[in-house]
RNA sequence: GGCGCUAUCGUCUAGGGGUUAGGACGGAAGAUUCUCAAUCUUCAAACCCGGGUUCGAUUCCCGGUAGCGCUACCA
């Protein structure tokens, strides 16, 4: 295939968040775009810190986007590549053996002076002296050797016209292009003696990472704008490996609306693609909602379908400058308590599970970036009603309530244009679903310009009519409007009794739609109830 | 501290030397309707600051400021 091979390389170090998603994403819409290959790695060199449940759940949030990879590599396998890429370098006399420990941790900042460059002494080890210490068993690191000034470069390999390295401005320089932000130029005594290989003979991120990038022959490396800078070492390295350096396209970052970089500990489960799976996104949703982040099709555009992204996508619509997801941080810290009802969705009142915890991951609508909800609206609409009654079918059934194929797909044709989530369909259909109506106040069933009185009234005659009718949207369209001109009601006013009645609240679906799925027998049931509340609150 | 990147409505963005600075979400108002939703109409809302270049800068250049990133034997 002559493609583009572009790769993912995730570190797993803990759960997908919606940063890394979006990478992915970018990285697998110019792969399908330009007809390549996507290539998923996981980069787990840091041993400290890598965890299979981290591994587990970057799947998890991979699996739900649906979108699939041809590749697939994980860097653990891989390091005796690493090494001797690491070791060639140090052949070319590219790199040298540091003895110096490693500096615990410490924030020797080196205040007001620049930089940090090398450790004194390492760099000018001979190599019969560097060969005896390490064969004596000296712990050492070994460090990239980045081009200084007048230390005659024109030697080594770099120097030569396609070399990233060269003077500009009487300095020497590294330089590289980024396919979105331009050309990129740093002065080499702004870099440091980066490592290749720690103490411990374990491959650094730099080197792992290019060592690969090489074998697999990526041609575009997409990732995130944190990278920007360390890029120049990169291509000091690919030089050095002497391959030639990938075409690199940096993404601005994803920020939290307090304008810091999200970060679970601060902004909680909203960073987390499974928080989105779960509250019921869809997912061709939520890569549309990412896609529009840091980047535009530049035709006004928003509301895409995933071929129509793929269709679309191109380098040079990304920006440069960072994008706010704007969830509510409120509504997301983890620490503040349950402040009162209304977070605990009615339909887990009416079932009566989970009560008390309301967990933060199905936090309220209002938690998610009203963009990303509005887009998920609209995703949600556009989908064929049966395949959106089977997805929402699972999540009714796994609140316990048993609904068939058959009316689920009827109520769904109520709710489409009424939720933004899947899992709204918990709180706008739970009536459809219970037994018994959650409590409600009789105070509700009073209609407009009404009084208790009227309620009763309505409702003991919609006793009458309705069971007499037969249960479909026109003959229950024709005999309310009747029953309402007959007790000199507005139609509003004799609807409004019997929707509460019914649902148990004002806000409801159309109401001759909703008797018809409900039936004949329900309907006189909560009807009859709704009377009896009234004469209660009566007496 | 050093180095780098960025800066258009609240948010995501389009645009570009001369525009009524466009779209979307969200907000407000109205229409429609049996409520809600959907839909439609309308409104409010932005070029970070200061210098240059220019007949003219929001746009180009420089400086400032702010934000972010990198500055690890993390990735």
């Amino acid at each position: 295939m002559a493609g583009p091979r572009v790769r993912f390389a995730p570190s797993p170090t803990g759960f997908l968040h919606v940063g890394s998603a979006r990478t992915f994403i970018f990285n697998w819409l110019y792969a399908r775009h330009n007809h390549g290959t996507m290539i998923l790695r996981l980069d787990d060199t840091d041993v400290e810190r890598n965890t299979q449940q981290s591994v587990d759940s970057i799947f998890e949030g991979l699996k739900w986007l649906g979108l699939n990879w041809d590749e697939e590599y994980k860097q653990s396998d891989r390091l005796d590549l690493h090494r001797k890429t690491a070791w060639a370098i140090f052949e070319k006399g590219l790199a040298y053996r540091d003895f110096t420990p490693a500096h615990a941790g410490d924030a020797e900042k080196s205040g007001a002076q620049g930089a940090w460059l090398f450790n004194p002494g390492a760099r000018e080890l001979s190599r019969a002296e560097s060969d005896r210490r390490a064969a004596s068993g000296e712990p050492f690191a070994l460090r990239f050797r980045v081009p200084r000034h007048g230390e005659g470069y024109a030697r080594t390999a770099w120097g030569q016209p396609p070399s990233a390295v060269r003077f500009a401005e009487g300095k020497l320089c590294v330089h590289f292009n980024d396919a979105v932000y331009g050309d990129q130029m740093k002065a080499a005594d702004d870099i440091e003696d980066f490592a290749l290989l720690r103490s411990d003979g374990m491959p650094t991120y730099h080197l792992a990472s290019c060592a690969d990038d090489v074998d697999l022959r990526i041609s575009h490396v997409i990732r995130g704008q944190d990278h920007l800078t360390n890029t120049f070492k990169h291509v000091l390295i690919f030089e050095a490996a002497g391959a030639v350096s990938p075409q690199f396209a940096h993404l601005p970052l994803l920020i939290a609306p307090d304008g810091t970089k999200l970060s679970k500990r601060r902004h909680g489960p909203v960073v987390s693609v499974t928080t989105y799976r779960d509250a019921g996104f869809l997912p061709e949703a939520f890569i549309n909602f990412l896609c529009l982040l840091g980047w535009s099709p530049k035709n006004d555009r928003e509301n895409m379908s995933l071929q129509e992204l793929q269709d679309a996508f191109s380098l040079e619509g990304i920006n440069r400058s960072n994008a706010v997801v704007n969830f509510k941080e409120s509504a997301t810290s983890e620490p503040a308590a349950p402040p009162s009802g209304d977070v605990i969705p009615t339909a887990r009142e009416a079932s009566g599970r989970h009560l008390l915890f309301p967990s933060p991951l199905f936090a309220s609508e209002e938690t998610f970036d009203p963009k990303a909800l509005w887009l998920n609206a609209e995703h949600i609409r556009a989908l064929p009603v049966e395949s959106l009654s089977e997805r929402l079918l699972p999540i009714v059934r796994g609140e316990g309530w048993d609904v068939s194929p058959e009316k689920m797909l009827r109520i769904t044709q109520l709710i489409r244009e009424r939720i933004k989530l899947l899992r709204d369909v918990l709180t706008t259909a739970d009536f459809f679903f219970v037994k018994q109506l959650p409590p409600y106040d009789a105070a509700e069933l009073i209609p407009q310009k009404g009084d208790s009185a009227m309620a009763l009234k309505v409702l003991t005659r919609a006793r009458e009519v309705l069971a007499n009718v037969e249960f479909r949207h026109d003959p229950l369209d024709h005999t309310l409007r009747a029953a309402a001109q007959e007790l000199g009601l507005k139609a509003g006013q004799m609807f409004q009794p019997i929707r509460v009645a019914v649902c148990g609240r004002k806000n409801a679906p159309p109401l001759f739609e909703t008797l018809e799925v409900l039936g004949k027998e329900t309907t006189l049931e909560r009807v009859a109830s709704a009377i009896a509340k009234l004469q209660q609150g009566v007496n």
